[in-house]
DNA sequence: AGCGTAATTTAACGGCGTTAAGGAAGGTGA
DNA sequence: TCACCTTCCTTAACGCCGTTAAATTACGCT
């Protein structure tokens, strides 16, 4: 009777555990001790430590594709895909080192996989095969991926106080004079996250529109 | 003397490690015993195991930007483009777990980044901007790490016989019946990997192509 | 030959994931 | 009512991990 509730306790745990010690510090210890209860207790609901990052993983890209299922069935394909970006962008930056726990782990739940089906239909009625859709979406996904993977590295690479991911820093190290377009470029990659991501996604939607068949 | 050699050694054997155990199995005693040593005798070369997986990243970082520097510097956009995603994807391949180790890590040779000036400088002498060609560059350099981010974990699951990346089972969970496009879809996925990557590269090109002046 | 530094060893610490064995709680059938 | 079975948790322990401290060896220089 409580066994479904104690998984779903276990991984919150292990998601609260994440967001205050990071990913390194992710222990099943620390987990249990936030449940009151000792680190072998956790083995009963658990086969082991991988099982339960899959869990989280699972857990956030859940949260996604309920975030994605309720929005309008119907809505312009440029619309939808760029609302898949970031939702997609917000919830895995939503925890600590969530990116890397997201994106490691393997899903363990198929209901996440068939929510994608209307999202597919409603493609296909604007234009697309099976085929250019589902090229369409990977090649937005693993870009968004990709980006928050290096973004959120940097967000506590400079939280923790690395000079490595200073402006003035990076300045000093790329010498200004003998590589002015390095440096100029990394102007431009450290500059609003937000408005680089829209931009970037703008364009892979750019590359999508000569996937259509109309 | 010897210093600068014993630290490449290390970084060696490290990678060494890396694709005989992956990325769980790499341990600082595994990596001594390849060198005939006591492990505490890594740290006179090495702070911690964290600069030992920067260094090896930056390893293989500095392999990529090596083969990428020997094309001709003033081979049209577009090719040197598809080159650097080919030379990402093969170099992080090319060692267990590569993906995982060379994206978690921060670069300790700022020589990679000054290897790029020479790019920027044909990429802007073929109508670019500083802006477009940072915004092609990252663009494509981030979907690159997303698609082998997944390509390499699935690759593994595989290979530890995990049945949730057979298509057989795909089929079986999802039900073709009542989700024909997303099983559709997913045949597509599990296409081979060699043209999923050319033809999502070529998408991405086709993009940059609206950031030219010309 | 002897000194000083560079490089490594041995020993140990606390913490990790995980396993084994056993005990408390609560329902079930006689 | 009692014995039993299952469920869930505890205590104890194992081997391995990253890391530190201290002792020890190897080596270049005067």
């Amino acid at each position: 009777m409580s066994r479904k509730l104690a998984k779903d306790d276990i991984v919150r745990a292990a998601l609260a555990t994440l967001d205050a010690e990071g990913l390194e510090g992710l222990t099943l210890r620390r987990v249990a001790a936030r449940l009151d209860v000792q680190a072998p207790a956790l083995y009963w609901h658990v086969r082991d430590k991988q099982e339960l990052l899959d869990e989280m993983g699972t857990e956030v890209w859940r949260r996604i594709s309920l975030r994605v299922e309720q929005r309008p069935v119907d809505e312009p394909w440029r619309a939808a895909m760029a609302a898949y970006a970031r939702i997609v962008r917000e919830e895995l930056l939503a925890h600590r080192d969530g990116v890397k726990m997201a994106t490691g782990t393997t899903l363990t739940d198929v209901e996440v996989l068939r929510r994608r089906e209307p999202r597919l239909a409603a493609m296909i009625r604007q234009g697309f095969t099976v085929r250019t859709a589902a090229q369409a979406h990977v090649l937005l996904h693993h870009f968004v991926i990709g980006f928050c993977l290096e973004e959120q590295a940097v967000i506590q690479a400079k939280a923790a106080g690395d000079p490595r991911y200073s402006l003035t820093d990076r300045d000093a190290r790329v010498d200004r004079e003998a590589f002015p377009l390095v440096a100029e470029a990394g102007r431009e990659i450290f500059e609003d996250d937000d408005r680089r991501f829209e931009q970037l996604v703008e364009l892979i939607l750019g590359a999508c529109a000569g996937l259509t068949g109309g």
